[in-house]
DNA sequence: CTATGTAAACAAC
DNA sequence: GTTGTTTACATAG
């Protein structure tokens, strides 16, 4: 198929030219599909074709604050199925699912997908009065209920791919030349509908995480959703592909983690994207791994011992990190679980974070590249025109029993939290600011064992700016 | 060199 | 066995 790449037309984005500026070579981005149009005039009025009906469902099950929601909040989600098995259709056709979320996103994927546009974040899912110990036991049993474990599997045949031939895969802000269409096969040759256009893993995940409510999902959802919806699954024999979603998911820093385990059952976590990558798109994994040199040069010396070493010292630190997040459950059984979001990728970036600086929104080490253009315009942009001149530093905490209303841009009250930076400075002035040169991993063990002797919780959680979270 | 995919070690559950 | 983290290696471009 189209091995070309027609460019979408660069004009359409209203504010292209604040990713434009990312001289960054190395910040390759897919731009994600704005399933909202940004209208950067008026983001509190829904001017992009909201459905009637949406609105009226969305009410106390979803309700999109204008902007300013702190990704963190994670007890604002409902997560509810993504799908709804085999009835679901996949052409996402303006039909509501029963997320109520606009699914009216024909234009969501290619060609718009590629264009450079944050997202509203209206995309931030607010919620109506219950108290965060109902609204995740609604969560959980939404899910339960509507997203039964024991998925369909359903047949491939005559799959309708959604994203369809002419996909370009990606392309670079600066119209860099497309992402390679790495794994892009065309081997297919005949097969109808074929999916010879695979995207990356981390491209489908976020896809797939975009589609469901909150951009939430567990694990074994995203399983289904590659089963259903890419032929990255069609080998059954391997599960390298499950693999490598967890590989992604861990690595990559458009997906976070958000720290509500389910004890009851084995789901594991959620995982959802960031604000960031809900406003930028998906990066490449790459860039969170680690920049440690491949040793591609001499590998042949012992692979084996390296092998297992390389185990050994990802065992070793999947241990600290969760003993992390235990000994935080266990300090804080209460506040810490539905604030916390663990950020898959440790960062030593986070140890500029001090939790004694009130943070409104935790830290985009990841994508926000510190102290660059990206940088000022994450504080400046994205959180939209109702923060005024000091969007930077205004974030309302939210109270869990505050109206829907209350909960918006506009709701800054009593504990608001004020950041005092200065919007043109950069957030953290002592990080890296993470390049193709340094990477957004932690590439210092130094830094990492100075993590954990902060206490052991700088690394993965941030749930300091709302410890005061009227509970 | 970068981006991606994959295998695998390992820990925790 | 599953989930999550991490490292290493392979391959394509």
């Amino acid at each position: 198929m189209a091995t070309a790449f027609p460019e979408p037309a660069p004009s359409k984005g209203p504010r292209p030219s604040a990713f434009m500026t990312l001289n960054d070579s190395t910040a390759m981005q897919w731009a994600p599909h704005n399933d909202f149009p940004v209208d950067p005039a008026g983001q509190d009025g829904f001017d992009y074709d909201l459905p009637l009906h949406f609105a009226q469902q969305s009410v106390g099950l979803y309700d999109y604050t204008q902007n300013g929601v702190p990704y963190n909040h994670n007890y604002n989600l409902t997560y509810s199925a993504p799908y709804l098995g085999p009835s679901c259709p996949r052409s996402y056709t303006n039909d509501l699912d029963l997320t109520g979320l606009p699914m009216n996103i024909p234009e969501s994927y290619p060609p718009a997908a590629y264009q450079i546009e944050p997202q509203t974040p209206q995309e931030a899912m607010d919620l109506s009065d219950q108290g965060i110990n109902g609204q995740l036991r609604q969560l959980r049993e939404d899910y339960d209920n509507q997203y039964p474990s024991n998925i369909k599997q359903e047949d491939l045949t005559g799959y309708n791919s959604p994203y369809d031939s002419d996909i370009t895969r990606s392309s670079t802000p600066s119209g860099d030349p497309p992402m390679p269409p790495h794994g892009y096969k065309n081997d297919g040759a005949g097969e109808e509908g074929a999916i010879d256009k695979e995207q990356p893993y981390a491209q489908l995940i976020y896809r797939a995480l975009k589609e469901a409510p909150g951009h939430t999902m567990i694990l074994r959802d995203i399983y289904d959703w590659f089963k259903k919806n890419t032929e990255k699954a069609a080998d059954k024999e391997t599960k390298g592909w499950q693999n490598s979603i967890r590989h992604n998911l861990s690595m990559n820093g458009a997906f976070e983690k958000v720290d509500y385990l389910c004890e009851e059952s084995k789901k594991g976590f959620m995982w959802r994207l960031t604000e960031e990558a809900l406003r930028e798109g998906v990066k490449s994994t790459t860039r969170y791994r680690s920049k440690q040199p491949n040793k591609r040069g001499h590998r042949s010396q012992n692979p084996l011992p390296q092998r297992q070493a390389s185990g050994a010292k990802g065992g070793q630190a999947a241990r600290r990190s969760a003993r992390m997040r235990r000994s935080n459950r266990m300090n804080e059984p209460y506040r810490s679980e539905p604030h916390n979001f663990s950020r898959s990728v440790p960062s030593a970036f986070d140890t500029t974070y001090n939790t004694d600086t009130p943070m409104p929104y935790p830290p985009s080490p990841y994508y926000s590249s510190v102290g660059s253009e990206a940088d000022l315009d994450y504080s400046k942009d994205d959180f939209g025109s109702a923060l005024g001149g000091a969007s930077l530093a205004l974030m309302p905490p939210r109270s869990f029993t505050g109206s829907p209303l209350s909960q918006g841009m506009a709701a800054c009250g009593d504990t608001g939290y004020i950041l005092e930076l200065d919007p043109s400075e950069p957030l953290f002035t002592n990080s890296p600011s993470p390049t193709a040169d340094e990477p957004r991993t932690p590439d210092s063990r130094g830094r990492w064992e100075e993590d954990m002797a902060l206490g052991g919780c700088a690394a993965y959680t941030f749930d300091t700016p709302y410890s005061e979270f009227p509970l």
